[in-house]
DNA sequence: ACAGAAAAAGCACGAGCGTGCGAATCTGGA
DNA sequence: TCCAGATTCGCACGCTCGTGCTTTTTCTGT
């Protein structure tokens, strides 16, 4: 890896953790050349542009979160278990990954009503993940774990809906409870679920 | 009503759609001051200060909210059919209320991280609802429509759960199978609620 | 070790931000 | 009708933003 690739992969793990903690926009350039000790004009070479910045800080993201998430749900064995390692993963992510919240949940926000490359990025990146959920639903149905006439999409939204709450219940208020009452939620959408 | 409380008034109203489409901090006073036709020392003389503005959009917002969602709830007659006109109301409100989405979501996002009398607020709202959506539960307890050992903290968890799935998959990916499954998810809420 | 390329810095710009202040205008009660 | 107070405006400030340039420093392959 080149020196200049080195450099702009440190910066944009240090853009991931201002945009969970700050957002997309307020992202600012200067600042990030400040906390990682470049110069405005130097680290801005990298990029040309702000939009690519975020973009690319999108991207850095997304590629956290397979590693963290989708890699280690993958390798678990097919069924209700690997939904339960999904969520477990998940969980992880939303809890420790970023120090200001989940990166998507923060952009979804601030660009669902501004048409451009980056609601198209979030766009693409909250569909694949819905599928996603869907399709390792799917393998708890094919094992037999969950009933056969599962609606997985309708499963993948109730699963996403718990862990926006958790998202919001921990961050906003970080109220103790939340893991408790998401954990309780899952069970009860388990059971709902299973054959 | 004088003059000044008129036009503050008519300043938060346009403040509320701006904040709800960008968020607070992109709430420029610039901006609001184009858009209601004022100068922007003129406008900024209501407020005496940025957060001052925010806090009162908020406010407004918190109103509004109140308006459309609280009272009409309250009116119904108490038990499951009290949370349900909760549930519709609040639908209304997630989506034709606000061109731009829910301002304490937005804000939520915005201010989760930053500690601030706006966080306060945000906080406090939360809370309220929180215990107002856990309430109704409880009336539906009493009346004997949902079981008499219902978590309603946990009822209250998960049907913001729900809502906040409706809210992502509505705005970011304008996906029109959203309220069918938010529907879908709480019937089924319901169904493991009740006696 | 050195030349050419890549990376980083320095500096400047125009624009928009929040905010202050004095002047102009408007409003409403006596 | 008039005047005190409320309301709005014009203008300016210091600051930060994103983005071009030119120059200097640092890498890298031979």
């Amino acid at each position: 890896m080149s020196k200049g690739q080195a450099t702009k992969a440190a910066i944009l793990d240090e853009a991931v953790g201002i945009a969970s903690r700050v957002g997309f926009n307020a992202l600012t350039i200067g600042q990030l050349a400040e906390q990682t000790g470049m110069s405005k004009s130097g680290l801005f070479a990298h990029f040309k542009s702000k939009e690519a910045l975020q973009l690319d800080t999108l991207e850095r993201g997304r590629e956290r979160f397979t590693d963290l998430v989708i890699r280690p749900t993958l390798a678990a064995p097919r069924g209700i278990a690997r939904v339960r390692t999904m969520f477990e993963h998940w969980l992880v992510w939303e809890t420790e990954a970023l120090e200001g919240g989940c990166i998507f949940v923060t952009g979804s926000i601030e660009y669902d009503d501004q048409p451009g490359p980056m609601r198209d990025a979030l766009v693409r990146n909250q569909q694949d993940w819905s599928e996603f959920i869907a399709t390792v639903a799917g393998t708890a149905v094919a094992e037999g774990d969950f009933r056969a006439d599962l609606d997985t999409a309708q499963f993948s939204f109730a699963l996403q809906g718990l862990m926006y709450a958790y998202h919001h219940t921990a961050r906003l208020l970080r109220d103790p409870k939340a893991l408790d009452h998401t954990r309780a939620s899952l069970e009860q959408l388990l059971a709902a679920s299973s054959a």
